[in-house]
DNA sequence: TATACTTTTGCAAACGCTTGCAAAAAAATG
DNA sequence: CATTTTTTTGCAAGCGTTTGCAAAAGTATA
């Protein structure tokens, strides 16, 4: 803690012993919960702590071998609305089992995942939730190796072992591929996300199977490469519009691509869905907002971020619990960003 | 930390202390840029530590009295843009400074937010940003009186002796109506913020100000209750259309109102702006994103939350040195969604 | 009632660091 | 070169916990 603090003094679990007269070894049996506590003792320190007003110092607790009750989150960055969603999971669920959460952005540099591993795998977290990393190998294999708590949000490794959340992305794709064949549409556009994810390799994979079992070629210059940023959307449309025979939808990686798409295709002055289908992926709450409203695959984002923080939770409380990772399923939600190819 | 780390075991000043040939508290000195250390020995010592890949253990450090290199952002959620906006300015100038940061939620609840200001004052946090309470008293009351530093973010309290960072909520509403009724507007529906926060409170002030500035009448039929959430621009927003003349701007109190006021004049087939100019507060990304893009204040929210860490690092840095609160300027940012009234 | 268990309690060490203080070394002074 | 002053160094205590271990208290058994 700060410097600062001239006046009141923390009360520790050695004021707690001498209010209830008892050793403050009693106090902390009694603050962590632990058996061989006489009950009326325990009475006695409780009400004791009421009385005083104890708040337990994290720092000492986790030095001393305790638990920080701290769990990390690391995350590439916070203004997508996406990561939003999830983190509002985290929280919900953090908050029900008194956790804190820390907070360590990367902005996508792979020298700062790294340090921030390592100090939080010295530091004061006893377990991290990972958000959509993009090379994690390099640190994953750190937070292996020491045996440290971490579950994976919407990226599937190769490693079996670890445990992750996702939803069934290349399913999604598939479901949004079929309901646009189904609708007549012949050349789908597709805008990739960044593939060194799970994410954006699965939701291309859902766009080519789709096309495959339906008997449709697949056309690469309607494939174009972009990263899950709104600009990469704006980009990749512009090029699909500017093919000599331009796709009559567009199925972007994620919603927030399907923003620039939009703005692309009104910038042409076509009309959306008349002259332009447009799909996205995620369903975040922007969606509903944007005009027309965007047809989307539905990912539980906030779902997410509960069941891998009930994940994280339960490996922490007991680390040989087997527990397997979670695939939630995605919905197609159709709005009027999309229409028939008449 | 967490009981696991089987395996390697973590490099301490003890070992780095071995290596280079020194005592441990010199290698604290060198880590904590202390004086009186012989160059050569500092030398030797940054040595060792990049050999061995030190990274020292927060909590030991702030359990000594050290700093925890860690500050606290207390924020009501994580959803409305408006809040990712600042963190991504409080994460740029934290991380610049090398400093981590510890995220509490308190959903709007008194009590849990009480609960997080002690956790934190006795916690790992070497100081706190506060963003947009609602009723910050209760417990600002203990920050002052433990000296804990601490800076607002977007409110103005009546202590001036606290540090706050705010926009110029009032200008900023001002510029807004100067602006419609210099473009025609006479009956201009307001939807308020929470009047609980000066920045609901301020816009509008702002309002009323200009109306009477420009010798229009304040007519309390126009003017409807909210509390900066898309709901109640929604419902603002329709009752404003239920009246028998309905007004021919609506002003609300920020962007997510705003879209909320869309929706609903929308829904009446009404058109954007020709039936009905629509003005927000913020300038959130998605201000841009919707259609008709939204005609809003802009807010240096980002800014807000650099200048608010600044703030706070350098009185971390110097308990004495004197600071002064910031007010950032605003700017009215014309877009799609307001026209002439004619 | 003595003996052997079992439960409850308290002590002390440890966690990794910072920092005041005194000792040692180096530099400056006469 | 001896002495004083200044800089550099190391020791030890302390931060507030947790926890293994041994002592104390309580309970069951013979």
């Amino acid at each position: 803690m700060g410097q600062p603090n001239d006046g009141l003094k923390d009360i520790t679990i050695i004021d707690i012993a001498q209010e209830a007269g008892v050793s403050y070894s009693m106090v902390s049996r009694v603050v962590n919960n632990k058996e061989h506590v006489k009950p009326e003792k325990r009475e006695r320190v409780l009400q004791a702590m009421a009385r005083l007003g104890y708040v337990a110092n994290q720092q000492a607790r986790s030095l001393a071998g305790g638990r920080s009750n701290v769990i990390g989150l690391l995350v590439r960055d916070l203004t997508t609305g996406y990561t939003g969603e999830i983190i509002r999971g985290i929280d919900l669920e953090l908050t029900a089992q008194q956790y804190d959460l820390m907070l360590y952005t990367t902005h996508n540099r792979k020298t700062r995942e790294m340090v921030h591993v390592t100090s939080i795998v010295r530091g004061l977290a006893d377990g991290l939730l990972i958000i959509l990393p993009t090379q994690p190998e390099s640190y994953i294999n750190t937070l292996r190796q020491r045996n440290y708590p971490f579950v994976l949000i919407d990226y599937q490794g190769q490693d079996t072992e670890d445990l992750t959340v996702v939803s069934a992305n290349q399913q999604g794709a598939y479901q949004a591929m079929q309901y646009l064949i189904e609708a007549g549409h012949r050349r789908i556009g597709f805008i990739t996300g960044t593939l060194e994810t799970s994410a954006g390799t699965e939701r291309l994979a859902g766009y080519k199977v789709a096309l495959a079992n339906y008997g449709l070629p697949i056309d690469p210059t309607l494939i174009q490469g972009g990263d899950f940023l709104q600009p990469s959307g704006y980009q990749g449309a512009q090029k699909l519009l500017d093919l000599e025979v331009p796709p009559s939808v567009i199925f972007a990686s994620n919603d927030v691509q399907a923003f620039g798409v939009m703005e692309a295709v009104r910038d042409r002055g076509l009309r959306i869905p008349q002259d332009m289908s447009i799909v996205g992926f995620d369903d975040i709450p922007q969606a509903t907002q944007v005009h027309p409203p965007l047809t989307t695959i539905q990912q539980p984002l906030e779902d997410m971020g509960r069941v891998a923080t009930r994940l994280l939770i339960q490996r922490l409380q007991d680390p040989h619990v087997s527990l397997a990772s979670v695939v939630l399923s995605t919905k197609l939600v159709i709005r009027q960003s999309s229409g028939l190819f008449i």
